[in-house]
DNA sequence: GGCGCCATTATGCTTAAGCATAATATGGGC
DNA sequence: GCCCATATTATGCTTAAGCATAATGGCGCC
């Protein structure tokens, strides 16, 4: 049986990144610009175009009007990282999903949190601590403030019931946000949470997100030894 | 000053996602179709179309032949994780840039080694050990496992000059890889490579790469107590 | 020689039109 | 009522053609 019959930019797509993937084309390399490629293949400039778009969205390519497509010179690749509503993650491993709200309190910020999320100091945000549990084990600890004023609706919101996250998803979808990751120490209060002892290794995601340019939420994801985040290129 | 004239497509994408974060549309619920929407917006369906596909890639809309474009239930957002040569990151943070080759050695590779690279058991591979450092402190320790005949030519490469991710890149452009991030306690190992105590948290990054179909590094990366990768959405 | 303007060039965007394909809806036969 | 063939429908792909725009490179003016 012959292969399925992808679509002709799909094809061209494939063929271009052989081309740099055997060397045939080394970083920093000019390629033939569209209407030669298009010659080549036998098809309009439009499905070239497609084929070339694709490849630069994805790192391989960098293209500028005038001066021509080139390999990238240090092809950053990006990798999706996902971010998963934490108790389908849980599920979706195979474990019993189960959450405890720990806080829900309207206090005065820290700093580092006000100065993320570019709000004035000394401002009062909704505090939320949750920590999340699969098979009964406390697989991950959410430390979150969260700007009532973006989040409307969120003081009527019955957390005990439904996770914080997913009610976020539904009732404000995030915009933007900037995600930071890294490796901490277990403080007193982590290690209580998630039944650790002190000083032991977490994985710890910081999240900042933004809603109609406003400040939604400033977030500390920090997980339990042994926890990895996959993805793929 | 009106804000610069965007292209016609990009416009209608943040109009549409504006729907979404709005919560005009939920999550969930279906759109107006290709037609309608270039009937509304007063443009072909083509132009209407590479909006909804890009909004699709960024994954807010699931579109499905007949059945229509809906808002995603579940967003899993995609955030662009970067792969950096670890020489440029440093001095693009404004350090010297500085590495030493401890190890590099042909050698009987360990089982979870062969195993991610799916390569039978006991066979040899090299392993490249080097310590990374900006302005005298080491950052990064990386430890590669590499397959010399899927990196044709590393045997002659002089790693002691060249570092090994720079080499890869122009002399065997990575191509597939599956990437794993996790929290780590600092081996003795470890800890000496990096000036570090023992049990301190460092920062895994685990990268399995292959080439052309073939395994090509098993690449661990470890970082010192306060790195952070940064990402944003 | 140096500077600024203009022509050139490759990518980028848009329209128009048609065929292809996946998936659903429908209707006829049993 | 159920099942299968067929019609319908929305997205997906491709062509063809033209204008728009960002950069570059060169020409001419000083």
């Amino acid at each position: 049986m012959p292969t399925a019959a992808l679509p002709v930019w799909s094809e061209i797509r494939g063929d271009l990144l052989r081309m740099i993937h055997t060397g045939a084309w080394k970083p920093g390399d000019q390629i033939p610009n569209e209407v030669e490629l298009a010659s080549t293949y036998g098809c309009t400039r439009s499905t070239v175009s497609r084929a070339l778009r694709d490849l630069a969205e994805a790192g391989f390519l960098v293209r500028r009007r005038k001066s021509g497509t080139r390999v990238a010179a240090n092809p950053t690749r990006r990798a999706p990282l996902e971010v998963p509503i934490i108790g389908d993650a849980i599920k979706a491993a195979g474990h019993a999903y189960r959450f405890e709200l720990v806080e829900r309190k309207l206090k005065t910020a820290p700093v580092n949190v006000t100065q993320a999320l570019g709000m004035p100091a000394g401002i009062d945000l909704l505090h939320v601590q949750v920590v999340h549990r699969g098979g009964n084990l406390p697989l991950q600890f959410e430390d979150r403030w969260l700007n009532p004023l973006a989040a409307t609706g969120i003081s009527q919101a019955d957390l005990a019931t439904i996770a914080v996250d997913r009610w976020l998803l539904q009732f404000a979808p995030l915009g933007n946000a900037t995600i930071a990751i890294m490796a901490e120490a277990a403080g007193e209060d982590i290690a209580d949470a998630l039944d650790l002892r002190t000083g032991d290794p977490v994985l710890v995601v910081e999240r900042t997100s933004f809603r109609l340019s406003k400040p939604l939420s400033f977030l500390r994801l920090v997980h339990r030894p042994g926890h990895r985040i996959t993805t793929a290129i």
